[in-house]
DNA sequence: ATTCTAGTTTAGAATGATTATAAAGTACTT
DNA sequence: AAGTACTTTATAATCATTCTAAACTAGAAT
């Protein structure tokens, strides 16, 4: 259970103001055994139903940017923009995703070699297993 | 090079009257020997720079969802609702994703097997390498 | 302590993708 | 040729996200 002091400290060291807003978000945020995953608007439901005073979505929307710049966080999903993206490609396969260009390319299924997941979920059945290979310029 | 009268049959024997507006996107679609990934705004201006009468954007929409639903089109991309998701744990990692719930759920790096991806990019380097295990419940 | 300034917060407007609506149009059966 | 269910369409509505510009505040300088 980490506490206010060193959530200040946290902030302070890598240059961001430990605001009252700030705090309040790092203790939704951090004080957990799991890892949360979250959108800003489920982060902003949980910080309205722990605190009085409200915080402006505004606000948690800078300071999850904010978080994730300095590393606190990390953005899930590959192509999240707010678009969909469709693929004519019906079969099961992978992608390369340019993070330059933010372009696709399929990688078919036998290009990537049998992958062995050793660990499951109760009572549910794995649909299918996606691989995104990230890319950059050499 | 399919052709019009395939493309006719094909929409017809999956319930879907072959209107012009559907033929068109057919031909945009499937007359290519590559994939294509596109969103719908981008199969929206291929389609009004082939053509002279314009399809609405909501039929492109419709035709879309439609192409999915009768597996014609697969929808890319993992988590494309129109919200971003974030992750408090920041290493890297992979996860499971309940088709039913939407829930994410951690799969620590060593319990997926090294991957081997036996095809590459020119110019490009691997940044990372991402695995989203689609689950159902049994 | 008071003042100053850059960094922050905020409400609300603006944007962009997507979905809903409901009226007009069309394919196909009879 | 007529009827009906399916489609298309323009436009409005919605939802996540970003922008804006004014009010506020933390921490440094005085």
């Amino acid at each position: 259970m980490i506490k206010n002091p060193e959530f200040t400290y946290k902030l302070r060291s890598s240059g961001l103001r430990p605001t009252k807003q700030r705090l309040k978000i790092c203790e939704v945020l951090f004080n957990r055994e799991k890892t949360f995953h979250f959108t800003v608007n489920d982060l902003a439901k949980k910080i309205s139903n722990e605190l009085n005073e409200k915080i402006s979505l505004a606000t948690v929307y800078n300071t999850v940017h904010a978080f994730k710049k300095k590393g606190y966080l990390k953005e899930i999903s590959i192509i999240s923009s707010g678009k969909s993206y469709f693929d004519t490609n019906t079969t099961n396969h992978h992608h390369f995703f340019d993070e330059g260009t933010s372009e696709l390319t399929d990688i078919s299924e036998d290009k990537i070699e049998n992958i062995k997941i050793n660990t499951s979920l109760p009572g549910k059945k794995i649909t299918t297993v996606e691989v995104l290979v990230k890319v950059e310029n050499k």
